[in-house]
DNA sequence: TTTCTTTGTGTAAAATTTACGCATTGAAAA
DNA sequence: TTTTCAATGCGTAAATTTTACACAAAGAAA
């Protein structure tokens, strides 16, 4: 990240930051991004501050591809968090002992546990395209399956409730699997994406049937084999409709 | 409001600021409360700064109280704006000038048109009981229109369509109106209400049906009389009900 | 060659949404 | 006082959407 900690500091709003909560799916989960801090236990979503010249869209952006590597990666903002003690849900006080352990007595004093109102985003990547990267705090990134995702740093697991309701939410009223499939997929795999979004399972001919009917899909004459059943056809986003849809919106009624 | 300004901002977030969209109901049309700002012709929403020692949802509440006389508003959170030129969308020099025509020259250093990342709220209220108060930087508050309203300061324009995208969002997965409506009204305000957020027309056997199906409404004994006509019967909304379906959500499908 | 799991497809029933008519009421007009 | 007129209250049929469900085919594994 930054050399100098406390020039960057000097360049950025220091009272609002904001988080992520990356979403990737893999063998039939959803996962999150999760960074462990500098000689500590501690988990955390990934996060920052705005520098004064981006926007708040912009700082996500570059926080993404900081701790993913991949650019323009979807993200939405969901809710800004503005609690008194939102730093104070947990036992900051011995996670600063820790810190300072490390990087020495008073080095945090004015850049990090003070009021700050956090804003939060939700990203949606492909999982195989992601190089998790920890930052300048942290030493470790890699994902949690969302069931295990444990007790978190500040109102993290808080952000991360949230941000699943709001893609809840998305993906009743907008198309889903751009982002988080690869490009070609089938539609079971579709399906399943669906059901763990949702938490509930659908009937697989009304599935494909209400799919279709969208037309933002497009059937491809190859197959995946390798299976121990019948092959099924691969499937790929018709980008153009996807995103006119996505606009006009659809209504996801199973 | 302070007496002193800016022994207020040395307790309140500077960075943060909040704006609130002020939803009433009156004569078939939503409006919106505006601000003057003193000496100019320049209109904003109601807004302010969170208090160091109050949440975010906190500031909102004292300001809304501030501005209109009433406690426990309905309120919600619907999005931060964060870009980097959102006070310089509108000429704030000129407004500059004028302010410090009324108040001195430089009283404003490092109050206010600094970059300031602010939460968007919007909030439902009953029209009638409203007392539009003006605040420390204004001299006027009243109700416009959502049609009229005209070129607002900062970013106010696009914070009211998103608001307004947000509340029509709220009403199409929630029941809507008992924050906006008086006590007691008639199956036809209620219609005309549901069609005046969503922009469209409903036919009136099927509104009534489809509102009495969510079981959330009683109907009085009482009629309304004086118009023109048939006397229509008075409703009121069954408070828990209405609440457990808010908390449920309701699909406004028609 | 057989078995077993998974995929591809279509149709009928149920539920929901939409369209629409007529009698009644109450103030205003005649 | 009577008539008129606009708005309200109530119910049913048609259209559409959603849900439920069964059987044949493919492909790897046994």
């Amino acid at each position: 990240m930054e050399h100098n900690l406390k020039e960057f500091f000097d360049k950025a709003l220091k009272e609002v930051s904001l988080d992520c909560t990356v979403f990737g799916f893999h063998e039939g989960e959803l996962k999150v991004l999760l960074l462990r801090w500098k000689g500590t236990d501690g988990w955390s979503l990934p996060g920052g501050h705005i520098l004064l010249d981006e926007s708040a869209d912009d700082a996500a952006n570059r926080i993404l591809t900081q701790r993913t590597g991949l650019n323009d990666v979807y993200l939405q903002q969901f809710h800004t968090f503005g609690n008194v003690n939102r730093y104070t849900y947990h036992p900051e006080n011995e996670l600063l002992e820790k810190l300072e352990a490390t990087f020495g007595k008073g080095f945090f004093d004015g850049i990090i546990f003070r009021r700050v109102v956090s804003i939060g985003y939700y990203a949606l990547v492909e999982f195989d395209q992601v190089q998790p990267t920890p930052d300048w705090f942290t030493d470790e990134c890699r994902w949690w399956s969302l069931a295990d995702v444990p007790n978190l740093l500040f109102d993290h697991n808080e952000m991360i409730d949230r941000a699943l309701k709001a893609l809840r939410q998305h993906t009743r009223n907008h198309p889903i699997g751009y982002n988080l499939l690869p490009e070609k997929f089938t539609m079971p795999e579709l399906q399943r994406l669906y059901e763990t979004i949702l938490d509930r399972q659908f009937d697989r001919r009304n599935f494909q049937k209400l799919l279709m009917s969208y037309d933002i899909l497009e059937r491809l004459d190859e197959k995946r084999v390798g299976a121990a059943n019948k092959s099924p056809y691969l499937y790929r986003f018709v980008k153009e409709k996807y995103d006119q849809a996505g606009a006009v919106g659809i209504s996801f009624s199973m």
